[in-house]
DNA sequence: CTGTATCCTTGGGGATACTG
DNA sequence: CAGTATCCCCAAGGATACAG
């Protein structure tokens, strides 16, 4: 999980917000969470439609890292044709619950706008 | 200020997600707001070695983006040698309070790892 | 349907030198 | 001190084709 190598110090302690930054840090990443978050365990292609722009290939190894990072979890049924969902983790869905205030940062910053 | 291309909606409004992922998306962005909050009113030469590894370009070009963006304001002094300030702005103290959270999200793993 | 495998492009960021 | 000006690089993403 590639350890920041910035060392985020203030006053002797660490600010923590730079390792969210990284898990977060991919382009959809935000927008895979709040998706999630809004229609719990999706499959790959419903996924696919509810981030509009999003590429296969971008999805699938967003969705990877993700799972590494231990905020999505992901079910394959073993059938024909293949069937997988994904949904956020016990941890995911705190973290988003940590977005939440910024997201509403950026609500009220485009009201005003 | 560059509107995202993303819709980011869901059950009919939008998240508002996109918008701070936006303002904060810089590698340094985070670091430079943090450091900023503990240590307020700083000089460019000062925020340079609170933020280690960040060269003078980029410091330079992030201010100028988060100045543009509202959440940073520059003051600069007409003195000889130059003197300039930068501090926070009441949106960009807002924006750090809504990133408090996620920061304690990130302390919080980075402890039980 | 759920993905890999390839190939390619881009721009954000790094290194360094220079200036008012 | 507080920045520009250049040049460069590479990894994150995009497009497309293919596979089990």
């Amino acid at each position: 999980m590639a350890t920041a190598n910035r060392p985020c110090v203030g006053g002797g302690h660490v600010c923590g917000i730079d390792v969210s930054m990284e898990v977060i840090g991919g382009k959809w990443k935000v927008l895979i969470l709040w998706a999630l978050h809004e229609h719990p365990r999706r499959r790959f292609g419903e996924l696919r439609r509810l981030v509009p722009g999003i590429t296969e290939k971008v999805l699938a190894s967003h969705l990877r890292e993700m799972e590494a990072d231990g905020i999505v979890d992901r079910v394959a049924y073993d059938e024909v044709p293949p069937r997988v969902e994904y949904g956020l983790t016990k941890d995911g869905m705190r973290l988003n619950v940590a977005l939440e205030p910024l997201a509403a940062w950026g609500r009220e910053r485009s009201q005003s706008a």
